[in-house]
DNA sequence: GTTATTTGTATCGTTCACGATGCAAATATA
DNA sequence: TATATTTGCATCGTGAACGATACAAATAAC
């Protein structure tokens, strides 16, 4: 009987559950105080990077099913942060623009990165150790997405 | 103009947030086999440890809400996974107690840890570094998780 | 050129998360 | 002992996630 496996303290899956949400969390306050979300923050990510991108690519980008960004795209519409049109060459696809509100936004979040950057600092948590969090979860992301 | 600090590939979060899921989504197979949802798995294995809890120390444990944790206990509860019954020391209390078949799953679910873990490994994630990886995230909520 | 398949989005239903709020039991204070 | 505060749990509303399904446009197969 190895119990062991199953202790709470034991599991990965907890810990990155745990992480992440908390870690959301501290992205609220900043987040709501412009009335987003955040994975509504994670698709402005996307079009500042790239703007006018069909559902598809944002989706692919996120690690998402379209059956989620979809609405999250309809409501961010509503709000008025993008737009979203009909694609010419494929009118299969909706582009998604963002409006010029979606790109204030930028400007007025601009030190939301390293507030929350900050937050997570720790004894096990620095600049020196954040590159082999970054590889671990790296390979752990590409692992799991390839099976 | 600090582009930099917003590319979704230095997100710390988006990494988490994606590792999570997909490591959620690992477990769903296996679970959804027995009826079960990951969150659900979380409260089995808390009872496991230490059976007949109030609602609050389940939340406590997995560092949730209680109207997080009413509402998934009460639909376990609906599948004949656990009963919630009144405290008698402290008449605002529902204790959660294992039934028969809760218990029972254990059992059943007995390869689900072993399947999960082998499912993360690769070249970055390796028992040898697994203790790295739990060190930093414990490090980080512990630090987000007292603010 | 038809038919079949694939692709890009969307709709629907269920289950979390969680802020806001409500309420009754327990505890503290006056 | 009254009153006030705290505590434990629940209800409600909103916004994700995601499996299942639907549907039309694009592409492939015949």
């Amino acid at each position: 009987m190895e119990k062991e496996a199953f202790r709470l303290d034991n599991q990965l899956c907890f810990r990155l559950y745990t992480a992440s949400r908390l870690l959301t969390q501290a992205y609220h306050p900043l987040l709501s105080a412009r009335g987003l979300t955040y994975p509504q923050y994670l698709v402005l990510l996307v079009l500042w990077e790239k703007d006018a991108q069909p559902v598809n690519d944002i989706a692919k980008r996120l690690v998402l099913e379209t059956n989620t960004v979809t609405p999250l795209l309809k409501r961010m519409e509503a709000d008025g942060i993008v737009t979203r049109t009909k694609g010419t060459d494929d009118a299969r696809q909706m582009i998604v623009t963002l409006t010029r509100k979606g790109k204030q936004l930028q400007k007025e979040l601009h030190d939301v990165p390293a507030t929350v950057g900050r937050a997570v600092l720790c004894d096990s948590v620095t600049p020196e150790t954040v590159p082999d969090l970054f590889r671990m979860l790296d390979g752990m992301i590409e692992q799991l997405k390839s099976e």
